[in-house]
DNA sequence: TTGACCTGGTTGCATTCGCAACTATAAAGG
DNA sequence: CCTTTATAGTTGCGAATGCAACCAGGTCAA
C-alpha cells in the first residue's frame, strides 16, 4: 500500500464517510450494553428509547422522530411487544393506529440502559472536552434537520 | 405522544445517537449515487475509494484503514472482482494474502464518483460554514481514533 | 352513500450483515 | 523438520434490512 497523494478527491476529508466512522466507533461499546445485555437490536433499542423518552405515542410517530423506515419500527415494535417491554392499544381516534406505551418492565430496562448511557455519554464527552463536545451538538443537529 | 419530560437520560442529547443520525442523514443523498448510478453497495465503494486513494494493498489494509469487518470486505471484493473494477494477484511474500487494485475502468468510476463526492462535500461544507465544518472534521477524527 | 384516493401498519422476498467455523499459509520454538 | 499457534481470506447460516405489495381503516367530494 503507497500512502502518496493520487489525484481524485480525498476519502480522508469526506465528511459522510468520517460521519459514518464516529458513528461507529461510537456506537460500537454502547451496543454491548443494549444487546449483550439485553439482547435488544439497535434499532428495538431506539424504539425503547423514545417511548421511554416521550411516552406513549404512535409507530408514526416514531418514525417521523426518529427518521426509521415504518417496517424496521414496526418489527422492533413486534418484538418489544413479544417481550413485554411495550403494550399496544388501539387509538380511539384512529381504527388503524396503536397507541405504544411502555410496560412497567420496559421502563425498568429503559431506566437502567439510560444510567449506563448517561455516563457513556459523559465519558464520551469528557475526552472531547465541553467545548467541543457542545458544537458537536449543534453541528450534528444542523446535518440532521436538512435532511 | 406527550413531549413533557420524563425523568431518566436525554435521548436527544446522546451524542451516539445524534451521530448515527447525522451520518445516516449525510450518507442518504450520497449513496443514490453509488448505488443508482454505479449499482454500488456502501461497503463496496468505500473499498473502491480506498484502493482509489491509497492504491493497492490487500483486504487486511483495507480493514485496518476503514474499520470494517473482513468478511463485508471479502464480500465487497468479490463483488468489484466480479463487476471488472477490481484485479486480485497474488501476494509474492504471503502466499495467502492477496494484493487488491482497480482496474482501468475501476480507476474511471472511482474518478466519477470522486467528482460527485467532492461536490456534495463542499455543499455541505458551505451549509455548515467553514468554520464549523474544519471543527467538526478534528472532532470526528478524535472519536474515531479513539475507538 | 359511494367511489377514488390516502395513510397506519404488516408481510414476503431477496439482499446484506455478523459471527463463528473453516482452509490454507506463515511464523516460532523445540 | 515437526508441532503449535497466529494470520489472510472465504463460507455457512441465522438474523436484520429494504423495498414493494398488501390489508384495513380514514378522508373527501360528488
Amino acid at each position: 500500500m503507497t500512502d502518496q497523494d493520487r489525484p481524485g478527491f480525498d476519502l480522508d476529508e469526506f465528511l459522510p464517510y468520517l460521519l459514518n466512522q464516529a458513528a461507529e466507533a461510537a456506537s460500537l461499546g454502547f451496543q454491548e450494553i443494549y444487546r449483550d445485555r439485553y439482547g435488544l437490536t439497535r434499532t428495538q433499542w431506539r424504539v425503547l428509547a423514545n417511548l421511554g423518552r416521550f411516552g406513549a405515542m404512535t409507530a408514526r410517530d416514531i418514525c417521523a422522530i426518529s427518521h426509521v423506515e415504518k417496517t424496521k419500527v414496526s418489527r422492533a415494535v413486534a418484538a418489544l411487544d413479544r417481550g413485554g417491554l411495550l403494550r399496544r392499544r388501539p387509538s380511539d381516534t384512529d381504527g388503524r393506529a396503536e397507541i405504544l406505551d411502555l410496560t412497567d418492565r420496559g421502563q425498568g430496562v429503559f431506566a437502567e440502559i439510560g444510567l449506563c448511557a448517561r455516563d457513556y455519554d459523559l465519558a464520551l464527552r469528557q475526552r472531547l472536552g465541553a467545548g467541543a463536545a457542545g458544537d458537536l451538538t449543534r453541528v450534528l443537529r444542523a446535518i440532521i434537520a436538512a435532511r
